[in-house]
DNA sequence: CACAAATGTGCATCATAATGCACTTATTGT
DNA sequence: ACAATAAGTGCATTATGATGCACATTTGTG
């Protein structure tokens, strides 16, 4: 999952449960400044960031082996 | 998976695969410097390191729905 | 369209992540 | 024990993430 993707997955989640970035601003304590840069695009978050972030969602940061890619 | 943990599986990971930390700065690109503080606990890294380490280690960086913790 | 709510962006500041260097402190192997 | 390799730490610097404020732009709704 490179980083476009997972700050996609953030922000459809946000919007799957209809949280404005002002509000998840208040509930994370992140700054609502960060979240506008972050899901513009312009962001490479802290990892204390994103947690706060998807903790809020209902999500977890984690770490997973990677799959090998079979052919087809 | 808070913080803590993500940093053990990080170091946990090197450990097995029997690379230094200085190996993997090279491989990774991140700092040597960077990766001791890491590893040793001090550390909130940007998602773009973490995701640098988590490449040449073989994993990912995800994001996963949270479980919910049944009663029991 | 018109208005309102939600987002995106420029500018400036503060905090801190990333990094190198040199040195200390384990760990490991013989 | 000793030597060699790896890991941890203090200090200093640079780069950049986090943040607020004000304003621009977009989106959604009647």
């Amino acid at each position: 999952m490179h980083q476009a993707s997972l700050i996609q997955t953030i922000k459809k989640r946000r919007e799957i449960l209809q949280v404005s970035q002002e509000t998840l601003a208040e509930l994370t304590g992140v700054g609502l400044r960060t979240l506008k840069q972050l899901e513009s695009g312009r962001g490479n978050p802290t990892l204390s960031t994103l947690q706060k972030i998807a903790d809020v969602l209902g999500m977890e940061v984690c770490l997973k082996v990677k799959e090998i890619h079979p052919r087809t």
